[in-house]
RNA sequence: GGCGACGUAGCCAAGUGGUAAGGCAGGGCUCUGCAAAAGCCCCAUUCGGCAGUUCGAAUCUGCCCGUCGCCUCCA
């Protein structure tokens, strides 16, 4: 198998992956601030990820990853004190809701999954570090990093401090020192959620410095780095530029990562789409509306870290392409799955050398759909593994035939297309189609064709489609 | 203003120096009494525009046009 080859934001370069550790991957991803509903943008990039702990564990990492969840934010407390709400109700519904969704989405749990409010000691201890080396100070209204003490501030993002500062302003109600300076611990204004922190005062962490107290203390207490930390493209400035002026300092070895990941973001009427833009429909309806593998399927094609553009029409292809998966699924389906010797396989190659190439998505599922397999033990292990590996898994339902509900007043539409051509007797609707059929298949015995297209166009009308075959008629709720 | 991404068929898109993947839509054929289903086939002399480098450019360079993102909470 070859080289895995990513593009490294910190590095702005195609590179070839090399583990920190033998054998073994670390991955930090920023989750999610669960103040408002989640949507098709946050999926995208969880989805990303998802696929690359797929691939890293199909070449045989033993896979870390962690990704948190920002439990406690500005916006949910602004939205509990507007609607007299808990806050943390609040964050925990919209997160029940995000989990439920990923779930149906068919990602896998990550292996460990942090709350900012769980692990205030080790922000606390961390932000004390850094009052001691100097980075950080207490004013007023809560504790601030100081840019000015990291000189490689801007490295990741590109860009230069001077720059910065010119367009940068100081909110009224902030006290810093300069207007790079970040929060990493707000002091609480009455009624809001506090947590104890002598001697500088109740308050609560900010958002940048969580990640890099929770990846510090779940994937490298050593302070050696690890191996991949990703995120959507929009947290490349500021979130994980301070998440490096927070960590490296305290560090033995820095870099705090060794390959930054950044997925593309997601446009909707060609705007990102986005919570404070509001052009999103939640990812719970979304999901009530479309089969979760169609959407899945929908992001395969565009590279991952491209901005891409949804429409509903790129999710109609994706249902028709995976009608076509469900049918090579199922001329598979009766054949042995048995692992082929690694010179005899003739799709997972492709497929893996595809996704090598930076997660090329769009070309492990070309290979996979000009692909057209014989019926052999080994073309249905490949397939199946190819589809593991692209994040759509089979269900006990692929093997089925796709039913849709009939009609309740089926057999009484049907009687008035037929008039007295046919008595159905309000008979059930299965009956009444298996009469027409019947009727038909006499008249088609007697040559009577124009009775026997009658009788087929009378079922259309009535939205059932027929099929015929050297076995007989057959029909099927049309689509 | 600074930094960055993108512009490929009707639509979504892959391809980053060697002569345009894949999907959707559209069209044709086989089969069929006719359909349906299935299978097979066709569908960009051309990659926003102009100039340049090169034996060779969608791919590299320069300029121009257009769209979007980050620079403030955001996956």
């Amino acid at each position: 198998m070859g080289d895995l080859n990513l593009y490294n934001t910190r590095t702005r370069a195609l590179e070839r992956f090399v583990p920190l550790r033998e054998r073994q991957v670390r991955i930090y991803v920023c989750g999610l601030t669960p103040s408002a509903q989640a949507h098709l943008g946050h999926a995208r990039s969880f989805l990303f990820f998802d696929l690359l702990r797929r691939l890293l564990t199909h070449l045989g990492y033993a896979v870390t990853y962690v990704q948190n969840v920002t439990d406690i934010d500005d916006r949910s407390i602004n939205r509990a004190r507007e609607t007299g709400e808990d806050w943390y109700a609040i964050v925990s519904g919209y997160y029940a809701d995000f989990k439920s969704a990923m779930r149906r989405l068919g990602v896998m749990e990550p292996d460990a999954e942090p709350y900012a409010t769980k692990f205030i000691p080790q922000i606390q201890a961390m932000i004390r570090a850094l009052i001691e080396r100097g980075h950080a100070y207490a004013v007023e209204d809560g504790i601030y990093y100081r840019v000015s003490s990291f000189p490689d501030y801007g490295k990741l993002s590109n860009r230069n401090v001077e720059e910065l500062q010119a367009g940068a302003r100081i909110d009224v109600d902030e006290h810093k020192d300069d207007p790079l300076d970040f929060a990493l611990w707000k002091f609480a204004k009455p009624g809001e959620p506090k947590w104890a922190f002598e001697p500088y005062g109740d308050g609560r962490p900010g958002w940048h410095i969580e990640c890099s107290a929770m990846s510090h203390a779940l994937l490298d207490p050593e302070g050696v780095g690890f191996d991949i930390h990703g995120g959507g493209a929009d947290l490349i400035f500021p979130h994980h530029e301070n998440e490096i002026a927070q960590s490296e300092p305290l560090m033995a070895h820095p870099p705090m990562a060794n390959v930054w990941l950044h997925g593309g973001l997601l446009n909707f009427d060609g705007r990102k789409m986005s919570k404070s833009l509001g052009n999103f429909e939640p990812l719970t309806d979304l999901l009530a509306r479309h089969d979760p593998q169609a959407v899945r399927l929908t992001f395969l094609p565009t590279g991952y870290s491209k901005v891409m553009n949804f429409t509903e029409e790129s999710l109609a292809a994706s249902n028709v392409t995976l009608a076509r998966l469900k049918k090579t699924y199922r001329r598979l389906a009766t054949v042995e799955a048995r692992e082929p010797a690694a010179d005899a396989r003739v799709l997972l190659p492709k497929v893996e050398a595809a996704l090598c190439n930076d997660m090329n998505t769009a070309v492990a599922l070309a290979e996979l759909l000009s692909w057209a397999p014989e019926p052999s033990a080994h073309a249905r292990y490949e397939f199946e593994r190819a589809l593991w590996l692209l994040g759509i898994e089979p269900t006990p339902a692929w093997l089925e035939e796709p039913k849709l509900e009939l009609p309740s007043d089926l057999t009484a539409r049907l009687q008035s297309e037929l008039g007295d051509e046919l008595a159905l007797d309000g008979v059930a609707p299965e009956e009444a189609i298996a009469r027409a059929i019947a009727h038909r298949t006499a008249a088609r015995a007697n040559k009577d064709w124009a009775a026997s297209d009658r009788l087929r166009d009378a079922l259309a009308r009535c939205g059932i489609a027929i099929k015929d075959s050297k076995e007989g008629t057959t029909w099927t709720v049309a689509g």
